[in-house]
DNA sequence: TTGTACGCGTTATCAA
DNA sequence: TTGATAACGCGTACAA
């Protein structure tokens, strides 16, 4: 259970352990002879660098935090993959940590990974406040940071254009003949919920529709959410025709219990989600949605992290992210 | 930028360095008044103790690493959740690493969790060959593996009786009538495929229905290789009218396949899944599934590599993961 | 009760 | 072209 150090592999390739290192990162002279020399002891002796002490004198140990509230969700396995895919790539490695939409777990975790020496940190749904993350970013570098205004020269930003997509949504939905038309919002503060009920809101003025608030109804972003909410919807307002929900996973739990009501989609209440993610295709009926590239963002994010590991003292413009109307079954 | 030290706070509290680590570890004698006085140092320069520099010295990274197939299918999520909550509980974080079934891409992942120095590792869906993994496991633990037999020292085993599971998921479609029914099965060899498939058949043979494997169409098991796969039987096989399928992914993937061809479910066929995802509940109609507790393996496994790890030298028992039957519209 | 010195495994600097 | 030596930040015997 003795790990090999590079002492082992100098000393069976008759060599220092500079030498070694030379080898390895063949930077700096070295004779082609010995180099394969070491390379070979290597090679036998199934020798890997330990990474904590590589970390310890290069500060980089290669590895990233992946903050965010729940990977149970379906948006965040298709970032985490868009994130470790890129990472692959570049040798890195992923730590992943759940919030749960939770202050002072987030604050914890960053502190963790910052324990840890991560080289950089990725964050979705932070829902820290300003002042706390401030500090942290003060003293660590580089965050990205996806769907949140933060203006920091550690901390880049990713935006999804939530409010178009929500605007599309909503119009498609008027284009449809609907004219009555409910919004499940989410009942966990965010940025992409400030923006997609505004997307939601500025269809219907845009369309002459006057808004009215009772017709919002907030609850948890997850499918029993959806589920609860339309219910809750449904009986207090049975004129609604068409919804507009905050993300897939509450368009599905309301798909659900529009059924569960007796009604059908689209016949009697047409639905249209946000994210498009990979169920909303396999439903019966599909789910319209908002596509976004979650795949991309995570890509991306990784991406950005390097740049900025590269270029520390440049600044980074934020990375707008479009999104797309996909037509499904559920609004006819 | 630059990050305090242990060093910086001895200076601040007028102590040495030893002093300051006593005081957090608190082992040692040491002074209520000191002990105080550079606690109190701590926090004002927000020290953090660097985990690498921890780790090497105690040889304890704190960190383990997750190993996947991908995180993208929804049964991976839960389990992920589980590890993670428990990891938290004892300070400890998790590195998640995707393989999309690949053997050289485990392998590599494998060595690079190594190269970090991980406490321990979790192999779900492990696809490498025995002697490969052999080599690997004698030089590290502690290792625990999901659904795989493997006898080595080093590494802890967990077990769902996948057999037993899929002996009554068709045990119920007989029990509602059916007498042809079919199985999607998963392209990809694992352990939990062969035993998904006896208990198929060996459900089949104990009510007398003669076991037909031409009614057994394997593809990929995520909701599109459901869905093929699902067109492919009711085209080749019209005169099905239950099937099994290897999880709920293809379950729902094969709803909508029906739907495709204008059947309905449960009407002209009854399908039954696996794994009882959270989509399951939701699904028009909703999916009868095999329940297996995701999160529990999670948490699991990972209080199995602590206790690995504070008893080296002991032997651990398999743990039996069991199954329950959740009967729902799909099946009647 | 407190401080000194060494070692963990690697890379970087400088001298040979 | 190669090797000795000093960091990196911490825990821990051992000495004071």
């Amino acid at each position: 259970m003795k790990r090999i150090t590079i002492e082992d592999v100098a000393a069976a390739a008759g060599v220092s352990r500079q030498t070694v290192s030379r080898a390895m990162n063949d930077k700096g002279e070295i004779s082609p002879e010995t180099k394969e020399r070491v390379l070979k002891a290597i090679q036998d002796l199934g020798y890997q660098p330990n990474r904590l002490a590589q970390g310890m004198v290069t500060q980089r140990t290669k590895t990233v935090g992946l903050v965010m509230p729940d990977i149970t969700n379906l948006f965040f396995p298709e970032v985490s993959r868009g994130v470790q895919d890129a990472s692959r790539l570049h040798d890195y490695n992923v730590l992943l940590c759940n919030t749960d939409d939770r202050p002072e777990e987030e604050i914890r975790v960053l502190h963790s990974l910052a324990a840890q020496r991560v080289d950089g940190i990725f964050m979705i749904g932070s829902v820290a406040d300003d002042p706390t993350l401030t500090r942290f970013a003060d003293s660590y570098s580089p965050i990205v940071m996806l769907n949140r205004f933060f203006a920091h020269p550690n901390v880049s930003l990713i935006i999804v254009d939530n409010e178009r997509g929500a605007f599309l949504a909503v119009e498609h939905l008027i284009a449809q003949g609907h004219r009555t038309i409910g919004m499940l919002a989410a009942s966990i503060f965010s940025r992409s919920l400030v923006r997609r009920v505004r997307g939601y809101e500025e269809a219907l003025k845009h369309y002459g529709i006057a808004v009215d608030r009772r017709l919002i109804v907030g609850e948890t972003p997850i499918l029993q959410g959806g589920y609860n909410a339309m219910q809750e919807l449904m009986r207090a307002h049975p004129e609604v025709t068409a919804v507009f929900t905050y993300n897939d996973l509450m368009g599905l739990g309301a798909m659900r219990a529009v059924r569960d009501l007796g009604k059908r989609v689209p016949e009697d209440i047409a639905l249209i989600g946000f994210d498009n993610i990979g169920m909303a295709s396999m439903a019966t009926p599909s789910l319209s949605s908002i596509h976004v590239d979650k795949y991309a963002i995570g890509q991306k994010a990784m991406n950005r992290i390097l740049d900025m590991l590269d270029r520390p003292d440049d600044s980074f413009a934020t990375i707008e992210v479009g999104v797309e109307l996909i037509q499904r079954e559920s609004t006819g």
